[in-house]
DNA sequence: GTCTATAGCCGGATAGAC
DNA sequence: GTCTATCCGGCTATAGAC
């Protein structure tokens, strides 16, 4: 805490993960990331080993806020179908970064995917976070086989992310929203036929 | 035809094609071209005047090749429901390549958003020629909003591909698979009853 | 802990011989 | 048309002064 450097290390990774999320990992530099903070290129290494070891922190940062905001939705929301409302309702809120960038989280698996197997398998990991919690909220729904709802889901969220992002149409993003809604609304409906 | 350059300029083509699937764009170097192809990284500049040059030429022939195997598709296949359903299956017979690599498609255009306006812009045309295509077909088949129901499509495709590549999870790819066909076949008979 | 200077490498692009 | 040699700049990473 006393640290003085703590503070630097810390606006290194906030800067790198924005510059990550608009830029892509391979086409941010350390002078990139210098030019954003102020702080020395040189200096990265007192922090940081590699480059590597900064997308290591990044992943981390992405999974604890992650796992933070899904806890808020947890505190402020007793309904898991509407918690998984709030969790879609992402794609509203940063509509505008997920226009112009697409998906920070998707986007990075899917350029970290042509790298070497060791960069591959990194970005699962914030992705498990939140299929985890959202199979939780599916299992508290009463829905079969939550595991599979919770890829469908995010499946679902990551189709309308690149597609969007990939023509810039925001009037798909808010329509695709809305059934995907109603899709989680059936999903709930659904449960209780079935258990029936 | 009979300039000898026009096989080389092919086969950059092709090596750049495979190698911007495999690695992206950004990480594909010169240097990866000339050892695929054999052909001096010096050579290239007849042939191309920038790597942008060589994009272009790339996004090209994978708008040209689609467009081949979607006409291949309407010959072979009367019925626009079993069209579309063998577009979906492009999934199943590229489901190596895909859980390793992602879309090639979709990957790109992931890849090039975070890039200049310019860049940006050029990764849409391959996703608008499959988009038009499928439009067509669900007009064909009756489907109000073909437009609509194209991206919907294309979106359901994209999702089902980032995260079966981003877990490796073969057995998603299929069961997503199932699934979209399940949802095609719904498409084609629910607007038999709305239209009666 | 902080910063400058620079090594060492590799990128895209160019010039010009053949 | 084909190929070699090379420029110039940017990159990650390191060394070492302060």
């Amino acid at each position: 805490m006393g640290k003085k450097g703590e503070d630097n290390r810390q606006r290194i990774i906030d800067a790198a993960d924005q510059l990550f999320f608009k830029r892509g990992f391979n086409q941010t530099s350390f002078q990139d990331i210098s030019d954003a903070t102020g702080i020395p290129r040189g200096n990265f290494y007192y922090y940081f080993k590699t480059k590597e070891d900064i997308l290591d922190a990044v992943l981390q940062l992405r999974r604890d806020m992650f796992i933070d905001s899904l806890k808020q939705i947890e505190v402020n929301t007793g309904n898991p179908l509407e918690r998984l409302i709030k969790l879609a309702d992402m794609l509203d809120v940063n509509s505008d970064d997920i226009l112009a960038s697409g998906c920070p989280i998707g986007s990075l698996s899917t350029e970290l995917a042509k790298g070497t197997k060791d960069l591959q398998e990194k970005s699962q990991v914030v992705f498990q976070a939140i299929k985890q919690w959202a199979s939780v909220q599916f299992s508290a729904m009463g829905v079969q086989r939550s595991d599979d709802a919770a890829m469908d889901l995010l499946a679902w969220m990551q189709g309308v992310t690149v597609m969007a992002c990939a023509f810039k149409d925001v009037a798909f993003l808010q329509r695709s929203l809305q059934e995907l809604k109603q899709w989680l609304k059936q999903k709930a409906h659904s449960k209780v036929v079935e258990s029936a």
